[in-house]
DNA sequence: CTAGGGTTAG
């Protein structure tokens, strides 16, 4: 008997061997759905009957589908399918469900289409499913069209149904969708809420997430599961809430959630995510049952909190207690590896994981090259990085960092670049990551390129990108090329107006970087505690004193904010330019947190301001006690002692020193000319000008009146000097701009970058050099710009 | 026959 089924060749085959066998057409393969059969009559829709024998032959192919299924066969189960007649909604929600178990989310997605071309009305037992399939296959556009088809069925109002929508919107990190799914059900269950905190929780809410968790409490009749105990502790862990942490935990006790295995192993990666690891491990010790995931989170609890001798242990326990290494244990443990002064612990986990054939595998790899990084092995980064076949975004930030830890700015610059060139978008790490590098550069010349560069690939309009530009060339000395960037950004954040006011501040001019302020405030941006580090910067190098306090009284009075470590620094900063300095001690002492050598810096460089050297003796001690090597601050007390001809106390640190075998970074100057720049150290004679750069130098000083011949400049009161002195005319500063003044165009300004501070005397000669040549004169040190111009400087003599 | 859950690179 001939079958209207188009049967492929194996089954073909098996068909005509068993010529009426419906068992073996059913099994037979069939990729394709059974073609509908033309009703021959004219009545009656359905297809010809399949041949078979016997009562119970038809329901022998669903029967089929079923133990398939249930076996995991799905190809098997896909030709049983093909061979029912009309198969009803049940059994393509068992068809879908077997797909999604068996891994292929995608496949389900199918199968529902086929469901719908084939005329069958889903049900309530669809979508949740169906949803689910599309949340793990990312598939958004499906999952609306599942959405929708929800509505269009009404089963808008089913509990599992609208559950699964939840958790797809906020999985797909659409947490406004997923609300709106949310409010709109008529009734929620346990699962919804802990659909909801977990969504939250997944789109980094922490603080959401919690107030849902709380919220629920009130709005269901029953208590919370373990689900949303573990969602809660999550949320604590974003928050880094240890308080809350352990209420949850304290609830999980009282109702005897804490022995299971999944609330304990989240308990100890929150206490440890909360910086805890004590209570981790007491929760850890109390396990009555332990998973690798539990062991897993306790090694990377040490990790994270910086014991890695602690995590080898752990990793050696876990080994004993006869736990199989897995994956995360491996990437957990590298984190500690990478805490070690050797490369031997990474490279032993290495092996490891290649024995194993963990490998390929992104996150593994990437963990790799981090750990390689940060042990100083760029080389294994670079090799692991180019062999990772699908790189993603972390894997190129930490390549970039890796570059970065090896101070290789150029490579680093390079690889973003490439980057850039990639279809990944850069964010907010890879930007923090990379712009030191030009900052540290301060090449203005490598700003432009890398800023055409930006805008050749279209990235003009994105905020982030260009906050760094804007701040890049406000640190290399371009404060014009920065605020025309940030007239033209579109959508500007509070990161743009915090960098438009820093880039003020550093260029001197405090006053329009407050009129930036009240622009901000204006624009309707609210400010946040990095803009007050910003606007209090500006009072100080402008000596805004009123301003200063008017701020500083502003952001916590009108701001709620409390002020950090760097709005002190600011103030002392302030105080330290404009008050007595007994006023600065004052404030140090009463401020609410502990004073850092930041601060106590500030008072030193105040103190040599005011030439106080009782002053700068007592916050250079104090230095001292918070850093032992403090070379900046042996400096300025040498070069104070110096000064006040105070030269057995200047030798007197010399030796000190000596004994700590600290050594100066060699003062640099670097003259950024329009296609290359030059490098000049004190009393530099390796320029094939030197001849003519010495002499012009010498002029200059003649000029300007100089005086060479004063006490403090026969002798070196560098504490690192090897004996020969320098006269500050052939300070590297001083040659820089002698070269820049001779090789660029006249009416153009001469850009210079310094690694070290300028000093008083150079200081004082080159505002007189900008009056003598006409020239501004711009003269980048560590903290701030120095424009030089008609015989001032735009940071009023106090830096 | 259906929905939500613990560890992973900065």
């Amino acid at each position: 008997m001939a079958t209207p089924l188009l049967l492929p060749s194996r089954a073909a085959h098996a068909a005509s061997a068993t010529t009426c066998a419906s068992q073996h057409l059913t099994a037979a393969t069939s990729k394709e759905p059974p073609p509908r059969a033309r009703p021959k009559h004219g009545e009656g829709g359905a297809p010809r009957p399949i041949p078979s024998f016997g009562s119970g032959s038809r329901s022998r192919p669903k029967s089929l589908v079923l133990s398939h299924v249930a076996a995991g066969r799905m190809d098997e189960a896909a030709d049983a399918f093909a061979g029912v007649r009309s198969p009803g909604a049940f059994l393509h929600n068992i068809m879908i469900r077997g797909f999604a178990d068996a891994g292929l989310p995608l496949d389900a997605v199918a199968a529902y289409r086929a469901m719908l071309a084939a005329g069958a009305r889903p049900d309530r037992f669809t979508f949740p499913v169906v949803v689910k399939c599309c949340a793990r296959a990312g598939a958004l556009g499906e999952g609306r069209a599942a959405h929708a088809a929800v509505i269009k069925l009404g089963l808008g109002a089913d509990v599992y149904t609208a559950n699964s929508l939840v958790a797809l919107y906020a999985k797909l990190g659409l947490v406004g969708d997923a609300e709106r799914v949310f409010d709109g059900m008529p009734a929620r269950d346990i699962v919804s809420w802990n659909t909801m905190v977990d969504g939250y929780v997944s789109n980094g809410m922490g603080a959401l997430a919690l107030a849902c968790f709380r919220e629920m409490n009130d709005a269901l009749r029953v208590g919370h599961d373990s689900v949303g105990v573990i969602a809660a502790l999550a949320a604590c862990c974003l928050e880094s809430v240890l308080a809350q942490g352990r209420e949850i935990h304290s609830y999980a006790i009282r109702h005897g959630l804490e022995q299971d295995v999944k609330v304990g192993t989240s308990l100890v990666d929150m206490y440890c995510k909360c910086g805890n690891v004590f209570f981790a491990e007491n929760v850890f010790a109390k396990m009555p049952l332990r998973t690798v995931v539990t062991w897993n989170c306790m090694i990377g609890g040490y990790a994270l909190n910086e014991q890695p001798v602690d995590a080898f242990d752990c990793f050696v326990q876990m080994r004993a207690e006869g736990f199989q290494v897995e994956v995360v244990t491996a990437i957990n443990l590298l984190a500690a590896c990478a805490q070690t002064e050797s490369s031997l612990y990474g490279r032993s986990v290495h092996a490891y994981v290649v024995r194993r054939h963990f490998l390929p595998h992104v996150v593994l790899e990437t963990a790799l090259l981090e750990m390689y990084g940060k042990v100083g092995k760029v080389e294994s980064s670079e090799k692991i990085f180019g062999q990772i076949t699908d790189k993603t975004l972390v894997s190129w930030n930490n390549m970039i960092a890796a570059y970065m830890y090896m101070e290789m700015y150029q490579e680093a610059i390079a690889l973003f670049l490439e980057l850039l060139n990639q279809p990944l978008y850069p964010d907010y790490f890879t930007m923090t990551t990379v712009v030191p590098a030009f900052v540290l550069l301060r090449s203005i010349r490598q700003c432009r390129q890398m800023h055409s560069y930006i805008v050749k690939l279209g990235y003009r309009d994105i905020t982030l990108i260009m906050n760094a530009v804007m701040h890049m060339y406000a640190r290399c000395g371009d404060i014009v090329a920065s605020r025309e960037i940030f007239g033209k950004m579109p959508g500007k954040d509070v990161i743009s107006w915090n960098t438009i006011i820093i880039g003020y501040a550093i260029h001197g001019q405090g006053k329009t970087a407050l009129e930036m302020f009240d622009e901000m405030k204006c624009s309707g941006m609210e400010p946040n505690e990095s803009t007050f580090v910003s606007v209090l910067t500006a009072c100080s190098v402008s000596g805004l004193e009123a301003e200063g306090w008017k701020e500083f009284n502003s952001m916590q009075q009108e701001y709620g904010m409390i002020p950090q470590i760097e709005h002190y620094g600011c103030m002392t900063d302030l105080l330290g330019r404009a008050g007595d300095l007994r006023e600065v001690l004052r404030f140090i002492e009463n401020m609410p947190i502990a004073p850092t050598s930041r601060i106590w810096g500030s008072l030193l460089t105040a103190s040599r301001n005011k030439n106080d050297i009782d002053i700068a003796e007592y916050a250079a001690e104090r230095i001292f006690q918070l850093e032992h090597n403090n070379t900046g601050c042996y400096v300025v007390l040498s070069s104070m002692y110096a000064d006040a001809g105070r030269w057995e106390d200047v030798e007197r640190i010399r030796s000190l020193m000596k004994e700590k075998g600290s050594r100066r970074t060699e003062a640099r100057s670097l003259v950024e000319l329009n296609d290359k720049e030059c490098s000049f150290v004190n009393g530099d004679m390796s320029h094939p000008q030197s001849e003519k750069i010495h002499e012009l130098s010498d002029i200059l000083s003649r000029n300007i009146g100089e005086d060479l011949d004063s006490p403090s400049n026969l002798r070196d009161s560098d504490p690192f000097a090897s004996g020969k002195t320098v006269l500050p005319n052939k300070h590297s500063v001083r040659l820089a701009v002698a070269f820049g003044l001779i090789s660029s165009e006249a009416g153009t300004p001469v850009l210079v970058k310094k690694n070290v501070r300028v000093c008083n005397h150079c200081h004082h000669a080159l505002k007189l050099i900008s009056k003598y040549s006409g020239r501004k004169i711009v003269v980048g040190d560590t903290k701030i710009y120095h424009i030089f111009s008609d015989g001032s400087c735009c940071c009023g003599d106090y830096w």
